[in-house]
DNA sequence: GTCGGATTCGGAATCCGATTCCGCTTTAAG
DNA sequence: CTTAAAGCGGAATCGGATTCCGAATCCGAC
């Protein structure tokens, strides 16, 4: 049974869990991976106990973090992408937004990537991000801007790769979008 | 000046160095990133120190393995896929290598990968590649396979996308190499 | 063949950063 | 206000890369 025991988690724990990952937020984003447990304390004000208490593992706190960035695009993603009636467009301004996340804040992009490819999405965002892809991939069948065998998988081959792409800056990721749309295309309904 | 001081290089040191990255080659290949220096120094016979020597930090052994697979994928490239007079084929079949190659040795992927996307190929084997992309490249431009302004940056980020996905197990990355191409081609010139 | 010094070896010692442990402090509940 | 649970701080521990240095081996000269 779920305990109704359970007493309310005390406020001061709460407070610092959510100061840990602020800042964990912006000193990741600054200088990447190279920041250490230690720094992160000090940092928010607090002992390493403290910070280990609520994230466990280096890895688990880099996650957190991951699903912040992963948020922002969420909501980036539905009041500046679904809205557009082109849906070419609002494809490629989701995706845009990815590689601009990881051209902003330098780190954690490695994680952000890897969480893009994996099939077990972290929470709530990344079940909503998923829906949203797969919400967007529907209308660009239906409407003819994708071949009709397109699927959600393509998309987030797609995703990962800018990443990828932005994160090691192999090249142009922005020239990159256009080519992956463009082979994500319908192709017997080309040339306008 | 260069030395002509320099006095020809111990010939047991050579072959320790070469004991060394054989070794490592197969462990890396086998545990990935997970296998330790002092591992590396037991298995080739060898005390840490003289892997230290030839390879000044964990850093240095991995880039001297992964420059290893890629004269793999060069030499799999001039033989398999050059000669290929399909040229779309030719190009699928050196990207379906180097997928290929990260399903293999599950290890240093991550090494291929950020090695495909840096602006300074490490010594000759780069070059070639670089050189050979760039013939394949220009193939593609001339018999109409790829579009006219087609960028061998273009075809480094799919090869950089392709590392990712496969490493990442996003999905199928043949599937992927199939859109990649599709998205370059001349679009001038569809529907068979 | 063998002598002397340069080069390489081996592996113990050191360094660094993540993670664990535990006595002390603060908060929620009665 | 009292008390036990929930949290806290940070010193100690651990794991693994990297450094150091006396001992062992080569190379080239005689």
């Amino acid at each position: 049974m779920s305990k109704p025991t359970a007493r309310k988690p005390r406020t001061d724990a709460e407070r610092n869990r959510g100061r840990v990952l602020e800042v964990a937020c912006e000193l990741f984003a600054e200088r990447g991976d190279e920041v250490q447990m230690a720094e992160v304390a000090k940092a928010a004000g607090v002992g390493i106990g403290t910070v280990y208490r609520h994230f466990p593992t280096r890895q688990a706190l880099i996650e957190a973090v991951t699903e912040q960035r992963f948020a922002e695009i969420l909501a980036y993603a539905r009041t500046r992408c679904l809205p557009n009636p082109d849906t070419r467009q609002a494809l490629s301004c989701f995706l845009t937004r990815i590689g601009q996340v990881h051209d902003e804040g330098r780190g954690i992009s490695s994680a952000i990537e890897a969480a893009l490819g994996s099939t077990e999405p972290r929470g709530q965002v990344g079940e909503d991000l998923l829906a949203l892809g797969g919400a967007l991939l529907e209308r660009g069948r239906a409407d003819g801007t994708l071949r009709a065998d397109a699927k959600l998988e393509d998309l987030y081959m797609i995703a990962g790769a800018v990443s990828a792409i932005s994160r090691n800056a192999v090249g142009d990721w922005r020239r990159f979008i256009d080519i992956a749309l463009d082979g994500l295309r319908d192709p017997a309904r080309d040339r306008p």
